[in-house]
DNA sequence: GCAAAAGTGTTGATCCTACACCCATGG
DNA sequence: CCATGGGTGTAGGATCAACACTTTTGC
């Protein structure tokens, strides 16, 4: 029998929103193979440390970011998916709030940057293949979990939030009911501190209620927003 | 740098369904660590295969059943899950039809069964944590895709839907209302066949309309039974 | 004829969707 | 005073949940 001689790595779709765009943190390649492709952040898994850890050790050694959210997102294992030897990636799906969305100042080759992900440069193995699950991944789970929230500063407006989801969900929203419905979930504080964006009515901040919504979810609650 | 020592392995966590309940294929382990323990079939991939090909493969050499539905689960790699060697397994979820049952005739040590997930012994490594996993996934998966037709058999009573979900939903379900709601969506076929199971008003047959229900997901149509 | 399972409709409550005007501010 | 974004209520339609009796068969 021959021995196996696969190799275990870890990638991450870091996703970060801002000025209603969705970002995705990509770093330069500076070795073959991709020379100079951008790729997602990731790499070899070490001998001693978790899955997790070897996310939490790459993106902080390549990008500098502190992830607010993070889960499994799937294990990519194609034989071929990397050129020279057989690597299997389990891919981790990342969010980022606003106030940690400074990244490495580029210290030489090794550039960090944030993308739209209306516009992707062409990346490096499958990772754009690992992207649109991850782009899908986001999409559903806002629905039925309070996860925009990892995306937004603590303290936001509630047009902030909207825009939010029109931009993930790519649709509009009628604006009274989905304020009606997010409020009657009983998951958001409302502050009394008001904002005042330029021109237009100052509005309100708004915090989501961890705790509340932990209480909630024990109980069986649904967070459902289409 | 200290290179990497770590192996991949593949897991099925398999459901069937048969006599109102829900039943997962365990072996027996005959080699140590954890020797004469059950365990969910699986092993090491080779270094040509993809994953799906080693967990069809391991299924094959292991256990003799055809699988109807498989797909990813979650990647385990916990240092320490396994008492020699590092491995991470990258668990797969299955669904076996009632046609496929049958297992390999035990040859000698190397032991195969179907286990009521209600009257589980103990098991090897973390695999009842991955076994909870795919129960979680199971339940969930069922409300918002048809998968429960793969756990039927091809020809099957509407009783036997409901009973499924009673069973794997470890809740009632009002009679009328499930099949209002099943029948509206418009993705099961009414056979012109009676079926008679020993006492009580004989019942008619239904099939699952595969391509029915493809071209309704086509159009954004969304399967939800609670 | 009785036990067992199959088949079937209605109603009230709840939730969802569509829709438009006034308010508070900055310039 | 006007442009800009913030804040708010209602009504009709759709969907959901609760509920019980009749039918067909085997024994």
């Amino acid at each position: 029998m021959v021995r196996q001689n696969i190799k275990i790595a870890v990638d991450a779709v870091v996703f970060g929103y801002k000025d209603r765009n969705l970002n995705v943190l990509l770093i330069k390649r500076d070795v073959a193979p991709y020379r100079n492709y951008w790729a997602l952040p990731g790499g070899l898994v070490l001998n001693e440390e978790s899955l997790e850890q070897a996310v939490e050790r790459e993106l902080r050694e390549e990008t500098n970011v502190t992830i607010d959210y993070l889960e499994q997102l799937y294990s990519f294992g194609e034989p071929g998916r990397d050129p020279r030897n057989r690597v299997v990636s389990v891919a981790y799906f990342a969010l980022v709030k606003p106030e940690h969305h400074s990244i490495k100042a580029d210290t030489d080759a090794n550039d960090v940057a944030w993308f739209s992900v209306k516009e992707l440069p062409e990346l490096a193995f499958d990772h754009l293949k690992i992207l649109r699950m991850a782009k899908d991944r986001l999409k559903n789970k806002l629905s039925y979990e309070p996860i925009g929230f990892d995306l937004l500063a603590n303290k936001f407006l509630f047009s902030d939030l909207e825009k939010l989801y029109t931009t993930i969900l790519e649709k509009d929203i009628d604006r009274r009911n989905f304020r009606k419905k997010i409020l009657s979930l009983d998951i958001l504080e409302e502050l009394d501190e008001k904002v005042s964006e330029g021109r237009g009515r100052p509005a309100n901040l708004f915090k989501f209620n961890q705790k509340q919504y932990a209480k909630l979810k024990k109980d069986n609650f649904l967070f459902d927003i289409k």
